[in-house]
RNA sequence: GGAUGGAUGCCCGAGCGGCCAAAGGGAGCAGACUGUACAUCUGCCGACUCACGUCUACGGUGGUUCGAAUCCACCUCCAUCCA
């Protein structure tokens, strides 16, 4: 049977070093660099997958933990799996877990054998162990997994990101000993918190197991963003050339720019679906905060120059009245609105790889970001 | 005509002698949001002041009291009931 996994560089950036390439996966091809919208509970809030396609969504993320609690990874894998299961034929990614280790600190309890979780739902405890968040991953059936790993915030002591980032690594060894399917492809995932020292014994002692890809967690994290700039400047060196580089997490816009210049190539985040669902919109000149009083006679579109179904359609004022009334519609036209956003971004800033010409890209972004801001 | 119960900040509504510029909602205004515990959370929300503070306020007018949104009298309006 032919490799279920393959990634091709198809142009790398004169100016950057960034690169444009195909990753290739069970359920199609994805070209990155990639935004990837974040659908937690087997759904990207608001947006149905029909909509997704629409503005070029290629893959989603889902989330084990989450699914695992509800409805069930047994169930989800009697209903055929994820895809099915959410009607989505495009590329999946689930993540394991380990940003609720992070989210949920104070509703888990950490040993060596895995994290013992008390639902946030019921109460009810639950043991996630590499081995079993394997186990859930494989009944998901996602194209991408990821390692279960120990996410520490900004802020933590050496010492405390050091047993973390060495915890991951042991637990990634069990991740790979228990993870069944060829067909999932296995992202170890980067730790060390914001210490030079703990990111390159991390990314070092990870690259061994790294088959089909790699990923940085634990950024992003209640860091300011020069910060992680400077850990993922520290990591460049290291990354492995044929296979893409996951910034986990991440982000905003000039997060994404900033990422991309340092070798990413992949991204996710909550950002634009949840900023949205608040009555804020992304846009090329920074934050459009909808919700505020000065736009309740705006009649223009959220972007004058964007070609999303919102933008084509409906005003400031009107989604701002929607928002006000708390319907529905506008959350998911807002939604839709920053995600197209974010995937057009990632097509200009391929544009910009393809012509040499990144960093001139990024600088005209990032002033032009600022004029809101 | 009589009886009873009401009238509180933009709205609803608690308070029933001092700790009251007055609980709690809502509305309004603003801020936050980065592998989603998030259609969420936080702050402000009588006027003037950056602030200390000062002033004006609990239907109206008068009174009791050191002190009244709170007690008394009368008035106005509203609700329900009885003729």
């Amino acid at each position: 049977m032919a490799e279920k996994f393959s990634y091709k560089v198809k142009k790398v950036c004169k100016q950057s070093g960034a690169r444009i390439g195909e990753f290739t996966t069970p359920h199609g091809v994805i070209e990155t660099p990639v935004f990837m919208p974040v659908g937690t509970q087997a759904s990207v809030k608001a947006l149905s997958p029909e909509e997704l396609t629409g503005i070029g969504a290629q893959i989603i993320l889902s989330n084990t933990y989450h699914l695992f609690l509800r409805p069930g990874h047994e169930l989800v894998k009697k209903a055929g799996g994820l895809h099915k299961f959410m009607a989505w034929d495009r590329p999946i990614l689930t993540d394991s877990g380990g940003f609720q280790v992070f989210s949920l600190s104070s509703l888990r309890q950490i040993t060596e054998d895995g994290v013992k979780f008390n639902s946030h739902i019921d109460g009810a405890v639950h043991h996630l162990t590499p081995e079993y968040v394997m186990e859930i991953e494989n009944a998901l059936g996602a194209d991408i997994i990821m390692a279960f790993d120990e996410c520490t915030s900004a802020g933590a002591e050496h010492k405390t990101a050091e047993a973390a980032y060495m915890r991951t690594l042991r637990w990634l060894e069990r991740c790979e000993k228990s993870h069944k399917r060829k067909d999932q492809a296995l992202f170890p995932i980067v730790q060390g918190n914001l210490y030079r020292d703990l990111r390159i014994k991390s990314i070092k002692e990870t690259l061994p197991y790294a088959r089909h890809g790699i990923a940085v967690g634990g950024l992003s994290v209640g860091e300011p963003k020069p910060v992680m700039y400077e850990v993922l400047d520290e990591l460049r060196p290291f990354f492995p050339e044929k296979m893409p580089r996951y910034l986990m997490g991440v982000g905003s816009p000039d997060c994404i720019i900033e990422g991309v210049c340092r070798g990413i190539d992949m991204f996710d985040c909550v950002l634009p679906t949840r900023i949205a669902r608040n009555g804020t919109a992304l846009t090329y000149n920074g934050k459009l905060v909808i919700r505020n009083a000065g736009y309740a006679e705006d009649f223009r579109p959220i972007d004058e120059n964007c070609g999303c179904y919102a933008c084509r359609n409906y005003s400031r004022s009107y989604l701002r009245h929607l928002i006000n009334v708390n319907e529905i519609l506008g959350g998911r036209m807002i939604s839709l609105h920053n995600l197209y956003f974010l995937i057009h971004l990632m097509e200009k800033i391929k544009e910009a790889i393809m012509n040499d010409r990144l960093l001139d890209f990024r600088a005209e972004l990032l002033a032009n970001l600022s004029e809101i801001d």
